[in-house]
DNA sequence: CAACTTTGGGTTTTT
DNA sequence: CCCAAAGTTG
């Protein structure tokens, strides 16, 4: 038989999803079924057999920079230089690319800012000082705008359209953020994503550009996108029509398991797989379900905890391997006591394995302290991942502010970080002044600094040195590539002496940071000064935390929150504080929350490929002092007994030993949309024997007639759906009830009147006529669209 | 008015 | 228990 080398060692579903190239394409891959195997054997595949296809015709999308790169090394190895052609990214890295290069349109330059949370914040509060906003500062605290705004970019929605009581000040405060970025030349996070959306919709001719460069589109954990990345790919996607309205295929393989979709506090939206078929009734479907990385015991443990998920579709992971090392239960004490029983046996499996085989996961980041210094005391080598992100660090984003104002001097946010780092004599009072008079002449901080560095006096001498130095470092941003720069900012500034003189342990590693820093813009030296410039700050704003996970062969213990776990694997695996309000975590009440409270759960057991743990303290010390009594977490109890050691299972308060079959699954009501006009369909109540142990809070049924009581902005948005102000709307539940000379309500461009309609279903396609904006097609599927009533 | 010191508030998860 | 805003000193 003469298989394709490619196809070589893959299972009969991975051969399938490998081999289904053309249209949309759902891969169910359950945890260790050898899912970036597939997709990258996939795409070496695709340039293989179909010689008309170009790397550069490919889009795939990942998660972090770290599975990019990762998935980047294996087609290296799979298709060689070529591979370097393809774009293979994450949703911002490949959003700001396309920025960077076509953003002129929307009225920003090329060189814009990106801000990080942190300036977010810092611009919200600086919003608020104005008292005429009428913000209570109780409960329009900055973080809570911060994620109001967030939800509302996440679901691009204006800040006229947030539909709040009128005296709500959400709305002004967005406006006024938006206002902020414009004039700062930034964007923030999700204006990433967002911004390419608005390009895309208000240029068609851009738009079709990049259609016609991706024709393949690959994305990888899907079931972690949210509505404005699916509004993105379904922009990209397009129709099934191209400008000429020939058939143009819809090229999309998505990757993702929902079982492990557990990043909705972030915005993303189980929905987007769970309803895949709906919106693209044509995909094919293929389900990986052979486990390559557990065992037998492992996976049965698993799958029974997320058996339990009501949400979700249908698998059985298998292995040709069962059987296996019972999971063990470790009691201990309190933190400590837990911590020394796991860390003494860690010590005794030394003898097998070496220290990076182990991993050791919890919920929270605060609960790595008591391990940290047990594996500390046991002078085992360890590597905590999370924590304080290298970027983050505040010599780095000092020395990166200099930089980022070099590239763009309207970057506010930058040039507040830096006015007196070092130290030079502009405190608050003097900034105050600095942004009173940058206000009366409109123009940003850097330049008011300038003009006030004219006068005479000791505070215009601070500033006409501060303008002096940056100057110089302007010209030095021009010759040099950007790790030199990085050195010659630390010493210029003063930094560097500064530090030196500190002549601390903190100091000292300071300076180490900062030449780490320069150490790792080293590979961008062959490119032109100002683009490695660029690359390098753009590099920073998207690094997060994955991106900072040891390399399997350091010799160390990981310890890491569930979410950073993922994807990966370790032969031997403690999940640790399984403690009731700690994981599923207190602040997780809902039905949903408890469940992704499950799902992570999931993904914390998974990662373990030979041994598995799970360990408990009997009493915690909590943060606002004092010591109390813990329960096990009911998912300790949801884990089938009999995968549990037989001496373990005595420590397992009595629990029925025959489980109810999960109830059938139930499906949205609404076509696509989470957001459907009724509350949440009645379930069918619970387990008793889930139900009896922690009585969930009773779900208050939402009347739509009945005002809310709110209590923080977060609130309101959360209740967008109730009917509310002057407006009445509704979801349709399907795209076919929208008809010609209706009037509708679009998140963005607000109401309109439909004047046309095209296509069936999925690829309906409407034109709506705007009062301010004029005709404009819209995709039924991919805009909110709410009939007015 | 800037720089240092102390106190008080807030703690899920993060591309 | 860690960071940001008030209080204090030069």
């Amino acid at each position: 038989m003469s298989e394709h080398p490619l196809l070589r060692g893959l299972n009969p579903d991975q051969s399938r999803a490998v081999q289904q190239l053309e249209g949309p394409l759902l891969i169910l891959a359950g945890a260790g079924s050898g899912k970036t195997r597939v997709l990258t054997r996939r795409i070496a595949y695709l340039l293989d057999a179909r010689p008309d296809v170009a790397a550069w015709n490919v889009l795939a999308v990942t998660f972090t920079n770290k599975a990019a790169a990762e998935m980047k090394e294996r087609l290296h190895q799979l298709i060689g230089e070529s591979s370097k052609k393809l774009w293979l990214g994450t949703f911002h890295s490949i959003c700001l690319r396309i920025l960077r290069q076509d953003i002129e349109p929307l009225g920003f330059t090329r060189d814009f800012a990106i801000w990080d949370d942190d300036d977010q914040l810092r611009v919200l509060k600086e919003i608020l000082k104005d008292r005429s906003i009428g913000a209570n500062p109780k409960e329009h605290t900055p973080q809570n705008l911060r994620g109001a705004i967030d939800r509302a970019k996440n679901e691009r929605r204006a800040p006229e359209l947030l539909r709040l009581p009128p005296s709500d000040p959400t709305p002004k405060v967005y406006k006024a953020y938006e206002q902020r970025l414009r004039a700062a030349n930034a964007l923030d996070f999700n204006d990433i994503i967002g911004r390419v959306i608005e390009l895309w919709e208000q240029s068609p001719e851009i738009l079709v550009k990049w259609q016609r460069r991706f024709q393949y589109i690959m994305v990888d954990e899907y079931q972690d996108t949210n509505p404005a990345q699916f509004q993105w790919l379904r922009l990209l996607v397009g129709d099934g029509v191209d400008a000429y309205g020939n058939p143009r295929p819809q090229n999309l393989a998505v990757v993702g398991d929902d079982d492990q979709s557990i990043y909705s506090f972030r915005g993303a939206d189980i929905r987007n797989i769970l309803d895949f078929e709906k919106v693209f009734p044509d995909a094919s479907v293929v389900k990986l379900e052979q486990n390559y990385r557990s065992t037998g015991t492992i996976l049965k443990a698993a799958s029974g905890v997320v058996r339990l998920n009501r949400d979700r579709k249908e698998k059985t992971l298998w292995t040709s391997e069962p059987g296996g090392e019972p999971l063990r239960l470790i009691q201990g004490t309190d933190e400590q006591d837990e911590a020394g029983k796991v860390v003494g046996e860690i010590r005794r499996q030394l003898r097998h394995y070496r220290p990076a085989d182990f991993a050791i996961i919890f919920r929270t980041n605060s609960y790595s302290r008591p391990f940290e210094q047990a594996l500390t005391a046991a002078q085992i080598p360890y590597a905590l991942v999370g924590g304080r992100r290298f970027y983050e660090r505040r010599e780095v984003r000092d020395v990166m502010s200099y930089i980022k104002l070099v590239l763009n001097p309207a970057d506010d946010m930058a040039f507040q970080r830096i006015v007196n780092v070092p130290t030079r004599g502009i405190g608050e009072k003097t900034l105050d002044g600095l942004k009173e008079e940058a206000a009366r002449l409109g123009v940003p901080f850097r330049e008011a600094a300038k003009q006030m560095g004219m006068g005479k006096g000791k505070i215009a001498n601070a500033f006409a040195a501060l303008d002096l130095l940056l100057q110089r470092l302007d010209i030095a941003a021009r010759s040099m590539p950007p790790s030199a720069l990085v050195l010659y900012v630390a010493k210029e500034t003063g930094y560097q002496e500064e530090l030196e003189n500190e002549n601390s342990e903190e100091a000292r590693g300071r300076l180490e940071n900062l030449e780490e820093l320069a150490r790792s813009a080293e590979d961008l030296s062959h490119q032109e000064p100002v683009e490695a410039l660029r690359d390098f700050v753009d590099r920073a704003s998207l690094s997060g935390q994955s991106d900072e996970l040891p390399d399997a062969e350091g010799g160390s213990v990981t310890l890491l929150t569930a979410h950073l776990a993922k994807g990966l694997e370790f032969p031997v695996v403690f999940v640790a504080g399984l403690v009731k309000g700690l994981f599923p975590h207190s602040r997780a009440e809902g039905d949903r929350e408890k469940e992704e409270e499950r799902r992570l759960f999931y993904v914390a057991l998974t990662r373990a490929r030979e041994r598995l743990s799970i360990s408990w303290p009997a009493r915690r010390r909590f943060p606002e002092g004092g010591w109390g009594d813990t329960e096990i977490s009911q998912f300790v109890r949801e884990i089938p007994a009999d995968a549990f050691s037989e001496q373990d299972r005595l420590w397992l308060p009595r629990s029925p030993s025959s489980r109810p079959p999960p109830p059938p699954a139930w499906s949205a009501p609404s076509w696509l949309s989470r957001k459907t006009a009724e509350p949440a369909p009645a379930r069918s109540s619970p387990p008793a024997w889930l139900a009896g142990r922690s009585s969930p809070p009773p779900s208050v049924p939402r009347l739509s007639t009945a005002p809310a009581v709110h209590t923080s902005a977060a609130d309101v948005l959360e209740e967008e759906d109730d009917a509310r102000g002057d407006l009445r709307t509704m979801v349709p539940d399907s795209p076919e009830s929208f008809r010609v000379g209706m009037r509708v309500l679009h998140p963005l461009l607000g109401i309109g009147t439909i004047s046309k309609k095209e296509g069936t279903l999925q690829n309906l396609k409407l034109v709506i006529t705007f009062p301010k904006h004029g005709p404009r097609t819209i995709y039924a599927i991919a805009a909110k669209l709410e009939i007015v009533l």
